[in-house]
DNA sequence: GCAGTCATAATTGTCGACAATCGTGTGTAC
DNA sequence: GTACACACGATTGTCGACAATTATGACTGC
């Protein structure tokens, strides 16, 4: 078997972050990395950078990667500017879609449903990333995907950080009322569904409170409570 | 004398690129990079993944770097989005604007104005992408300061492959009214000043324009200064 | 006992060399 | 003369080793 490229390794870390298992703060040594997914420290150091750019990690000069430590303010404008990136994608879309792609969105969200319902978080979080990420690349515009993609990698940052429980929301209901508008072409309709979805998402996140500061350390040290 | 950081050389690129030195579709070689800027390839590596995210190059796998190709729609995209972060660059802005920064605002459109006096490209380029990411930066969003950067290197290279004439259409004269309407406290005349601004600058590019044929690499960086 | 200094260990940053891959040009068969 | 195959050169992808920097802990003087 070949060694894991780059952006296998960068999913298998956003998935962790995504998982809360990897939390704010903490410390990515390259070594530690390398070793762990046998590959060499160049090829982490692509890896680091990939996450870098998609605003999962933030790296100190001299002091390596950290888990980063996204804000209140910062959340907001990354959903400030993802509602205006989706919207452009569902313009977008209204012009390209056929049936093919319907069906294949359908299967898609029908997908989520049984994630949902199996209670698979791994894959609700994949695929409700997923789903987002698929509208993009269907718009076929490659810098609008390339957007989506940070943005749904923020997202997910933010999310972790800021979820009050530990359930997943962006559920496949509305997913499938925005797949609905577009089957029928209902533009307005598709903005309004895919801005309601947006602002249900966001509302769930504790983004009036304080941060969840906690580090490795520390919370391994403090006992429950 | 220290060798040349990864960002400076790529800012370096980027002007070349702003400039028309580098046109799209030409080869961008490592070696021959690595050599005329004095570095290592690994750090001609770093340069071209920033380009890259940024928008401005192109890698393709066993192939290497070439500048980008934007296509018309890409163009229509980035002007979208941008009007976007724009217009939430300005709203933070009015809580935060305080009579320091007006008046670095202000001595920057300043200079804007000598340089176009002067007609020195180099420097119109520079400052009026500049203009834009200030006020990204005093709106203290990171996320929209690193987006905004991204977005003015794809503007930039959209406008170098897309613009009629030699001139920059980006004046300091409309920078200047979406100063006066911040200085006044009026988010709405400055929302609409900066949405006219894009629009104007967006509608000067020719969108079914061809491109022209390349030169020597050597000869577009034009390394001496 | 405490603050400051220094040495050592750990970690990141950088580089040059080797391996893998692709494009080009040549040679050969028909 | 043309088309295909092969080999060579050029270029990119990958890796391990070395240098630079930082953090940690011990030591010394007071």
């Amino acid at each position: 078997m070949d060694a894991l490229s780059a952006e296998q390794i960068a999913e298998r870390i956003w998935l962790s972050i995504a998982e809360r298992r990897l939390r704010p703060g903490m410390r990515l040594k390259e070594t530690e990395l390398a070793e762990l997914f046998g590959v060499s420290r160049a090829k982490v150091r692509q890896v680091l950078a990939i996450l870098e750019r998609e605003g999962l990690v933030a790296s100190e000069l001299n002091k390596g990667a950290f888990v980063a430590e996204p804000s209140v303010e910062e959340a907001r404008d990354v959903f400030h500017i993802r509602r205006s990136v989706e919207q452009r994608v569902i313009e977008r879309l209204i012009d390209r879609l056929d049936d093919d792609k319907l069906a294949v969105l359908a299967a898609h969200v029908e997908k989520e449903r049984v994630a949902n319902a199996t209670n698979d978080q791994r894959a609700i979080i994949k695929l409700s990333g997923g789903f987002h990420q698929m509208l993009a690349e269907m718009s076929e515009a490659g810098f609008l995907s390339g957007l989506m993609r940070d943005l749904i990698s923020r997202s997910s940052l933010i999310t972790a950080a800021f979820r009050d429980s530990d359930k997943y929301n962006c559920g496949p209901d509305e997913h499938d009322e925005i797949i609905a508008h577009l089957r029928s072409g209902d533009v307005k309709a598709a903005r309004k569904a895919m801005a309601h979805h947006l602002d249900h998402v966001e509302k769930e996140l504790r983004l009036s409170g304080e941060r969840d500061t906690v580090r490795s350390l520390k919370d391994a040290l403090l006992l429950s409570e």
